[in-house]
DNA sequence: TCTGCAAAAATTGTTAACAATAATTGTAGA
DNA sequence: TCTACAATTATTGTTAACAATTTTTGCAGA
């Protein structure tokens, strides 16, 4: 499918939003020859994007056996959410310290963006714009280093979540999300914060962190259609 | 000097401390080839490991130039030690969650080892002690996302300090660390947030951040000397 | 003497072939 | 029929050679 040679960071790129946007779940066997056939490029480039992914915490690599989506444990699990909180409670403090006055028409576009694509029911992109708009918080905050953990973050829930989320029902919702956006509207950086943190324990806590269920470590030929599309 | 064959993982975690104890200062060229006598490694192997130190920021990498370890910018200084309090304050939530008052020795003993390396004057080892002991501090926290995230800010504040602070006079002190301690050893948190915070922003104060000495980047052959010990 | 161009040297980027390790499958024995 | 062992297969790990690009050096001309 790429007719133009693609840079080893495009090849990164691809394969972290698949597993981002949960096309490649947990488990997933991210066989080298394969992943060539697909981007069609050499061994060695295929190698240095998992090896970036490996450093990430987003693949696991067996040696002599190859690299595999991770699939987080039950206290990663909890470690993420937990970071997550901590690290967004710092955004909110860029944000304050930046001003977000110029920034709400962007963050209330995405939230509408939400709301159009849970009334529509699409799954995949209700994940999509769950993550990305805590990302978008985040870039207007103006810190690329906490954008930069953040983004790692985000990414790691995503497992977290496919893990641990057996039935994709209550997502990430857009309401809470506007609750945040209202009162940073208002200048209302404290309430902000509280918010945020009980939307991150919320989301916590739809979770099923007791009984894990190893079970969807689906082993078919996913890669092909979960890396189609950039 | 390394006889015993070296794992990549190995490779890196000597360039990265290198990097991180200033013994590599910012501007250094990382060539390939010196690289590769001085690991006694072939070329990709080294590649792979420098990869890696892009990916974290410690080292930039510019296409068919070469990789050099990263001159942080005024805003990248400002923007890690923004993102380290807010880390850091994290750091002792998780200390609070998890109870501190079993890893008071430990700290206490890396405070004397500070104090010891501060009266005899080894400049050296009072980097290396001024970040470890922060990393300490989040192991004990016992949140591995929260350390590791801390691990590349340090090694980041270690390139900033190496640009923006041409004296090398008021380095971290034990006693600003013996405040947090002690705040920790009371159980009173809210205190050692405090303090951390301040510390924070004391050791941003001591920098330059307006006249940018950009004359630091000595190109010897410091590579040979840096690298020697693990 | 200084500037601009060209050629050579050095260094990185890429690919392809080779070696080593682990998993699987098939077979023999109990 | 089940288990243990061995050979095969598949996949990753490594190295070495090759190609492309950039910088430097040398030279000619103004």
């Amino acid at each position: 499918m790429p007719e133009t040679k693609l840079t080893e960071k495009q090849i990164y790129e691809r394969i972290w939003r698949s597993i981002a946007e949960r096309r490649l779940p947990p488990g997933t066997r991210l066989k080298e020859e394969r992943l060539c056939e697909i981007f069609g490029a050499s061994r060695p480039r295929i190698r240095r994007a998992l090896d970036q992914l490996t450093h990430d915490g987003l693949v696991s690599h067996i040696p002599n056996r190859g690299a595999f989506v991770t699939t987080p444990s039950v206290d990663e699990a909890r470690d993420v959410f937990f970071t997550r909180r901590v690290v967004e409670r710092g955004v909110i403090d860029a944000l304050k310290k930046h001003g977000a006055q110029d920034k709400l028409a962007a963050l209330e576009a995405h939230i509408a963006e939400e709301r159009e694509a849970l009334a529509e029911g699409d799954t995949a992109r209700i994940i999509r714009l769950s993550g990305a708009f805590h990302m978008l918080l985040a870039e207007l905050a103006a810190s690329p280093l906490l954008a930069d953990i953040l983004r790692d973050l985000v990414s790691k829930s995503t497992l977290v979540t496919a893990v641990f989320q057996p039935k994709c029902d209550t997502q990430c919702g857009p309401d809470e999300h506007a609750a945040i956006v209202a009162a940073l509207a208002a200048g209302d950086f404290d309430t902000a914060k509280t918010a945020m943190d009980e939307h991150l324990q919320e989301a916590e806590r739809t979770l099923k962190l007791e009984a894990s269920s190893e079970g969807n470590i689906l082993q078919d030929d996913v890669l092909g259609t979960a890396l189609s599309e950039g």
